[in-house]
RNA sequence: GGUUUCUUGGCCGAGCGGUUAGGCACAGGUCUGCAAAACCUGCUACAGCGGUUCGAAUCCGCUAGAAACCUCCA
C-alpha cells in the first residue's frame, strides 16, 4: 500500500496549507454552498461542484467517512432592486417560486449527473429550514449582538468584532477598518446602525410573495442565515470542512462565521476551502455583458467561443487539469488539447486494464518496476497535497508511456513484473474511475455489444483483405469507419479501434 | 477609491529556496503496405528592475499589466 502520508488541505483562514486532522477520527463533516436555483446552472457552478466532487470523492478513498452536506438555495437572495430573487424569477415567468426553484433543481440535478458528481449526503433546502432559521436569529439577538429596527433585525458587526477579537475577516482577511472607511453608496442603510451590519430577517414588503410569520414582522431571512442553520443542524455546531467558491469568501461566508459565533459562540469549521473562478477569455463569465457559456453550448459546440462540441467528460479533464485554487480560462485550443489528453489517457487505461498478467514473478524490482510504482505513488502524493489533480493526472502520463512500450512490446514483457502491474491497474482504476471521476465516453461502454459484434466482424473482413495484400479494400474500410467517428489502430497485436 | 490575488516556453497549465512537471501544437525519427496510434529525440520558460541567499520561477521591495472581492454571484 501507500506509505502513510498526511493529507495536507489549503485553509483560508490561516492562508497555509495545513495536516487534515478531523475533529472526530475517520469521520469528516463537509458543508458546501450550493447554488441558487432561480436560472440555468452556470459552468463556473459546474467547476465548484466538480472540484468539491473529487475532494469528497478523495477523502472517501482515504477511508473517510464523510457526511457531504450540499444546500439547496431557494429564498432569501435580494436583488439589486431589493426583490427577492426567487420571486423575481416567479413574476417573469408567471410561475410559482416553488415552480421556479423545482424546475431549475432539477436542471441542477441533470447537470451534476451529467459531469458525473456523486450526490451529496444531504441536500437540504433553505425553504425547509425556516424554523431553524428563526431559532438562530432569536439566538443571535439573546446574546445582544443583533438588533431590531423596524420590523428587521440586523447583525451588530462592530460589537460582534470588539467581543471576538480577530474574527470578522479571518475568512476573507478583511480588516473592518476598512470596511468603516468603504466609500461606496449602499442602499437602504437608514434601518442599518451601521453599513457593515447586515440583515438576518428581514420585513417583507408588500411584493414580497415567499414570506414567513416570524416575532419581528412577516418576512424573510437574511441572504447568509441558511447556512449557518443548515449546516448547525446537519453537522452540529463545529464541523471540518466548509466550502464554497471564492467569490462567496466576502461577505457570505465571512458572516456566516459572525452569525454561527453570534449564535453559539464556536467557531463553525476548521478548514474553509474556496475553489477559483472559471474564465472565459479571462475574465469571469458574466450574462450581462455577454462573456458567458452555457455547459450545453459547450457540448453542442453552439457558441461563438468554441469551433466544436465538447463532451461532459472532456469538460471534466480540462477542468482537473488545472488546480482547484487557480483560475481556470476556457479557451478553444485549451479545449482541444484537454480532449486529446483525455482521450489519451481514456486509451491507455483500456490497455491496462486489458494488459495480460506478465510471467515474471520474481519480487525483485527491475528499473520499470520501480519507475511505474514511483509513478503511482507521486500521483497520490499530488492528491494528499491540497487535492492536487494536475500532479495526479501528469503521474499517469509517466505511467502511460511505459505501459503503452509494454504493449508496443518496446519494452520486455520482463521488465514489469506481475504484481506491478497488478497494482497499476488497480491504482490507476480507482484513481481515474473512483477519485477523479472521469467515465470513458470514447470507448463502446454502454453498448449492448451490437457494436462490438459489429466491429468484430468489420475488423475481421479487412484483416482478410490486408492478408491477401488487397489495399484498396483495406483503406476503404478504414476510411469509412474514420467518417463515422471510429478510429482504426493497427498494432503489433492486431487491430484495435475506439470511437472519436 | 479600498482589500486580496495573479503574471511561467506557440497555447493550456504544475511548481511553495537546490532534481529539464505534464498535456496540446510544431520539427525530426522508429514502427507500418500506406496512414493512424504508440514510442524516441528536439523546442529548457518563469512580466521588468533591484535586493536577500552559496543558490530564487519560488523570499523581499519597486515598476508595469491583469483578475477577483468590496453589490446577487460558484
Amino acid at each position: 500500500m501507500n506509505p502513510p502520508r498526511d493529507l495536507k488541505i489549503y485553509n483560508s483562514l490561516s492562508g497555509k496549507k495545513e495536516v487534515f486532522n478531523p475533529i472526530t477520527p475517520g469521520h469528516v463533516g463537509m458543508y458546501v454552498c450550493g447554488p441558487t436555483v432561480y436560472s440555468d446552472v452556470h459552468l463556473g457552478n459546474c467547476r465548484t461542484f466538480t472540484s468539491f466532487d473529487v475532494i469528497y470523492r478523495y477523502l472517501r478513498h482515504r477511508g473517510y467517512k464523510v457526511r457531504y452536506v450540499r444546500n439547496i438555495t431557494d429564498v432569501g437572495h435580494l436583488t439589486d432592486d431589493g426583490e427577492d430573487r426567487m420571486s423575481k424569477g416567479a413574476k417573469v415567468a408567471q410561475l410559482e417560486p416553488m415552480e421556479v426553484a423545482q424546475r431549475y433543481t432539477v436542471g441542477f440535478h441533470d447537470m451534476m449527473r451529467i459531469f458525473n458528481t456523486l450526490p451529496p449526503s444531504i441536500e437540504p433546502r433553505a425553504t425547509g429550514h425556516i424554523p431553524e432559521q428563526i431559532a438562530m436569529v432569536k439566538d443571535i439577538l439573546a446574546n445582544g449582538l443583533a438588533y431590531e429596527s423596524n420590523g428587521s433585525v440586523y447583525f451588530n458587526v462592530p460589537k460582534f468584532a470588539e467581543q471576538y477579537k480577530d474574527v470578522y475577516g479571518s475568512v476573507s482577511g478583511r480588516i473592518l477598518d476598512d470596511l468603516y472607511n468603504e466609500t461606496r453608496e449602499l442602499k437602504s442603510q437608514e434601518e442599518k446602525n451601521h453599513p457593515a451590519d447586515f440583515a438576518i430577517w428581514m420585513k417583507a414588503r408588500p411584493e414580497d410573495i415567499m414570506v414567513w410569520e416570524s416575532p419581528w414582522s412577516l418576512g424573510f431571512p437574511g441572504w447568509h442565515l441558511e447556512c449557518s442553520a443548515m449546516s448547525t443542524k446537519y453537522l452540529g455546531k463545529s464541523f471540518d470542512i466548509h466550502g464554497g467558491g471564492n467569490d462567496l469568501k466576502f461577505p457570505h461566508h465571512e458572516n456566516e462565521v459572525a452569525q454561527n459565533h453570534g449564535a453559539c459562540g464556536c467557531h463553525p469549521a476548521n478548514y474553509w476551502m474556496h475553489t477559483n473562478m472559471l474564465l472565459l477569455n479571462g475574465k469571469k463569465m458574466s450574462k450581462s455583458d455577454g462573456n458567458t457559456i452555457t455547459p450545453v453550448e459547450l457540448f453542442t459546440g453552439d457558441s461563438p467561443f468554441v469551433t466544436k462540441s465538447y463532451s461532459p467528460m472532456v469538460l471534466r479533464f480540462f477542468m482537473l487539469q488545472a488546480h482547484y485554487r487557480s483560475t481556470l480560462d476556457i479557451t478553444d485550443e485549451a479545449l482541444q488539447a484537454a480532449e486529446k489528453g483525455y482521450r489519451k489517457v481514456m486509451e491507455f487505461n483500456k490497455l491496462l486494464q486489458n494488459m495480460p498478467a506478465t510471467a515474471t514473478t520474481s519480487t525483485s524490482e527491475t528499473d520499470t518496476d520501480r519507475a511505474i510504482l514511483q509513478a503511482i505513488d507521486d500521483a497520490f502524493a499530488g492528491m494528499d497535497d491540497d487535492f492536487n489533480t494536475a500532479m495526479a493526472i501528469a503521474a499517469i502520463y509517466d505511467l502511460s508511456g511505459h505501459i503503452n512500450k509494454l504493449a508496443n512490446q518496446q519494452i520486455d514483457a520482463s521488465e514489469v513484473s506481475a504484481w506491478v502491474l497488478e497494482r497499476a491497474k488497480t491504482s490507476i482504476n480507482d484513481l481515474l474511475i473512483n477519485v477523479l471521476g472521469l467515465l470513458d465516453d470514447t470507448s463502446s461502454a454502454g453498448d449492448d455489444g451490437t457494436l462490438s459484434g459489429l466491429m468484430d466482424l468489420i475488423l475481421q473482413l479487412r484483416a482478410n483483405a490486408r492478408a491477401n495484400k488487397d489495399w484498396g479494400t483495406s483503406d476503404q474500410i478504414r476510411d469509412a469507419l474514420n467518417t463515422a467517428g471510429i478510429v482504426v489502430k493497427d498494432g503489433k497485436e492486431g487491430t484495435t479501434w475506439s470511437k472519436g
